[in-house]
DNA sequence: TTGAAAGCGCTACCAC
DNA sequence: GTGGTAGCGCTTTCAA
């Protein structure tokens, strides 16, 4: 085909010198004999590892599952469109610095996404010293002007879901909260608390709950919670599949969620549990966590695109959705005891 | 410190002739200086990309979520212990073949895993052609012996359920399946049927469906049904999400799984869905779909290691574990009636 | 046991 | 608009 090496390598990243005709034949040829640049030999000669990194401690892993994937999905996305890599790795809790320094030292990724940012996080700070470009899905407390984030407003949602229960004549509510150690879960308790503090109410630490959120959580703190001497009428949920659990407690108490019970729960809007229809069956605050995904991508890339660029963030606020969970609060004379 | 590149990239990489102290002398000085060979120089040299590559159609992802990152995790961990990375390849049904293709031209990866596989699969055809090692999650019909996979007995497990079911006097018992174009699904129907057929019975397809295993599915046919004019006594059901479903929708037509209406579902022993206790909620068939990834990532290492080597395979078992949602048929005079 | 040097397959710089 | 060539940072012969 008497064309330099240079010349194919032009025509095939898009260089504008190359002439139409000369593009054409390269393309033409390429496809006709299946190449493609062989990415490794194109990292080393870029220096860029067209990649991005994603590193899962199995303890993440363990409680974020589904949320977690869901976010993967969205931010890789993302990258098929913009040409690049993802590359997850599944590391013990104790390997997690590790696996960090591997990926700066090896020149393995071009930048990486910081999941589940806890209270006392300190991953950032690895980062920074290792020079890599970093996002961070959640907030770094105190570090939320130095780093860049995409994060939904926990505190906020968490607030007007409670103030809906409170509208709704509720005043013994039951919080079962992620693991509060999660600056997520912990944004979301400060919310739930100060709608209560806005009406002078004080929360009842025997209403409160924090930890992974399965389903057998929902189900056993609502059915304890409910056969207590001054149960709760409603429950504030941090995830659908605690929610439903809370829904079967509910039910096992020979109540009905919505009437006798209310429940609102936070909806990450996974795929496999649609909460949605005319009127859907859990009243949530929802926030799409592949849209989280996407976005977050989005900004790590444009961060190593220019890495001088000044930290950037994205604060979304969740939807309040009412579904059929919510009701108001049953007058005492006729409120349903287990 | 006056050693050759040479020596250094043997002693690092554990060649025996090295001497040990030398070795020591690279290791602590690698150590000081945070090196760690750049992985794209090494893959180029070798030849070898060092990845195994899993590209994830969106509508593989919308229907399995779950159940796939499960899987991911167990292979990840696999990979981690080898020195292999995981690339993740989120891509539109339409450009699966691309994703493939790419990973093989731009030798991204030393081998894929095929999620998934559909009735009338395909994909290890093109996997043949470009000569890019494989194993596949599950079984693909008539290519059996010439192709490496890993798959639980899902005929067997649901024959098995079906058995239990009919033992315990159900003769109307529903199949809530997963989508039937599918491999694993299309086995779990066949078993419920010969194990219908073994006791002269034949499948009634008003008590059939076919679907994405959400929750809401599993709500709406079991409601359906039970509100039906010759309704179930027992569900099967293929996914833990859908089961949580079936039991809101017998709650809701006030009757009492375990003792109105049976329900056998199979659980992937989801870390977000524990089934487990003293006595499990749901009666099930169990199979960890989480060592199914790890046991995939063995096969397919161990095939990149001996090219020449035959397709091996991996046929497990589920377990049948006894919860709380059998019971024995009620009788005619007793059954509930919604 | 160690070292020198030739690639691995690209991109990018400098000529033309 | 096109081509020659020098790396990119390793691994792997071949020699010593």
């Amino acid at each position: 085909m008497n064309l330099s090496q240079t010349t194919v390598s032009r025509a095939l990243n898009g260089y504008p010198e190359v002439s139409a005709e000369t593009r054409r034949r390269v393309a033409e040829m390429a496809d006709k004999l299946g190449y493609a640049p062989n990415s490794q030999a194109r990292r080393l000669a870029t220096g860029r590892s067209m990649a991005i990194g994603h590193v899962i401690p199995r303890s993440i892993h363990e409680m974020m599952n589904p949320i977690f994937l869901e976010f993967i999905a969205g931010a890789g996305e993302t990258y098929s469109r913009h040409g690049y890599d993802m590359m997850l790795s599944v590391v013990d809790d104790a390997h997690e610095e590790d696996a960090y320094r591997q990926i700066a030292s090896r020149k393995k990724a071009d930048g990486v996404i910081i999941h589940g940012p806890a209270n006392d996080e300190r991953r950032h700070l690895l980062l920074k010293k290792l020079n890599l470009p970093f996002v961070v899905h959640g907030r770094i407390p105190g570090a939320e002007s130095e780093t860049s984030w995409i994060d939904m407003n926990n505190r906020r949602a968490f607030e007007r879901a409670t103030n809906l229960l409170l509208d709704l004549g509720h005043t013994r509510i039951a919080l079962l909260n992620g693991l509060e150690h999660m600056d997520f879960a912990h944004r979301r308790r400060r919310g739930f608390e100060d709608a209560l503090a806005g009406r002078g109410l004080s929360p009842d630490p025997a209403l409160m709950r924090s930890a992974d959120m399965t389903e057998p959580y929902g189900c056993e703190n609502a059915v304890a919670m409910l056969k207590g001497d001054d149960p709760p009428t409603a429950f504030l949920v941090s995830s659908m599949i605690s929610a439903i659990g809370v829904a079967r407690g509910i039910g096992q108490c020979g109540l009905k969620a919505g009437k006798d019970v209310s429940i609102i729960t936070h909806d990450d809007a996974l795929s496999f549990l649609p909460n949605c229809g005319e009127v859907p069956i859990f009243t949530c605050t929802r926030s799409s966590v592949r849209y989280a995904g996407e976005k977050a991508a989005e900004l790590l890339l444009a961060m190593i695109a220019d890495p001088d660029a000044k930290p950037a963030s994205l604060h979304m606020d969740a939807e309040l959705i009412i579904g059929q969970s919510t009701g108001p609060v049953p007058s005492p004379q006729n409120q349903a005891r287990p």
